[in-house]
DNA sequence: TCCTTGAATATGTTAAAGCGAATGTATTCT
DNA sequence: AGAATACATTCGCTTTAACATATTCAAGGA
């Protein structure tokens, strides 16, 4: 896995794909980028797991062409892709759509609703630029 | 993965889901299996590969509950089991429906025709039940 | 320029996937 | 019962994934 490739309409590794979301941190990630760009930093605090693990799921998730990255100064935001090819972009939302049902992953994004926007909003994150709407980046 | 699960409506392992589907020649399986119920040795041969190999993604994709098997005399025949859970039955069904579209998914089905009902019937196959609509089992 | 911060990548280790080859197990046929 | 058939499982091996830890890179601020 993890190899680069080509993403036209045409073309489409769909057993890429589908590794890419065989993953329990993968999948909490897409979940908390599902409609909102999202720094790195959220990441790291919301799951609790260290940087460099995400930033190597992150790296897997664009290596399948799920996600993009955009740097703002020394901030990473990262989005979700919706692929080009239909029937992968059809799995990818009913992946979202189901991941969605999770209690775990509500959790996730109730704590990233705290983490940013909460009355206390967290120490560690001071300075680190809001989750974005999607709709509001492009 | 090959963990054995419980599928419940209730809890379902999405990422086991997906690490079923992230294996291009359990998704050549599932292909052939679409619709209909298939014996191991029109798998063998039409994939072009080695029993054990087959045997072994059968068994992963009955660990991961995505296929079920019916003994019939010697034979052995697959089919889909649609899971419980709703997320993932629609993300199994999309599964087939874009795989459907790929050339060599196609090739494998056209080369299942003939090997079960052509002009001339494959010699290895010889004697071994045909496949078997779904809906005619069930 | 040096230092800090946020993130990516490299390294070493452990676990699991995937494969071919060999073996085991039902079932059927004679 | 013994041989043959159709699959399943095991073993040894190579490859890859996933993780922790350490290091490097890139941008900003002093």
């Amino acid at each position: 896995m993890m190899k680069i490739v080509k993403h036209s309409s045409k073309t489409c590794d769909l057993a890429l794909l589908f590794a890419a979301l065989s993953d329990r941190t993968r999948l909490r990630l897409l979940n908390l980028m599902d409609g909102r760009e999202v720094c790195v930093c959220y990441f790291v605090e919301i799951l609790g797991q260290s940087q460099p693990k995400i930033s190597r799921h992150l790296a897997y998730l664009r290596g399948a062409g799920v996600v993009a990255a955009r740097r703002e100064g020394k901030w990473m935001h990262y989005r979700i892709v919706v692929p080009s090819h239909d029937g992968a972009a059809r799995i990818l939302r009913d992946a979202l759509a189901a991941v969605r049902e999770e209690k775990a992953m509500q959790a996730d994004l109730a704590r990233l609703g705290k983490a940013c926007c909460g009355p206390r909003r967290v120490l560690a994150l001071k300075g680190a630029p809001l989750p974005i709407p999607v709709h509001a980046v492009s």
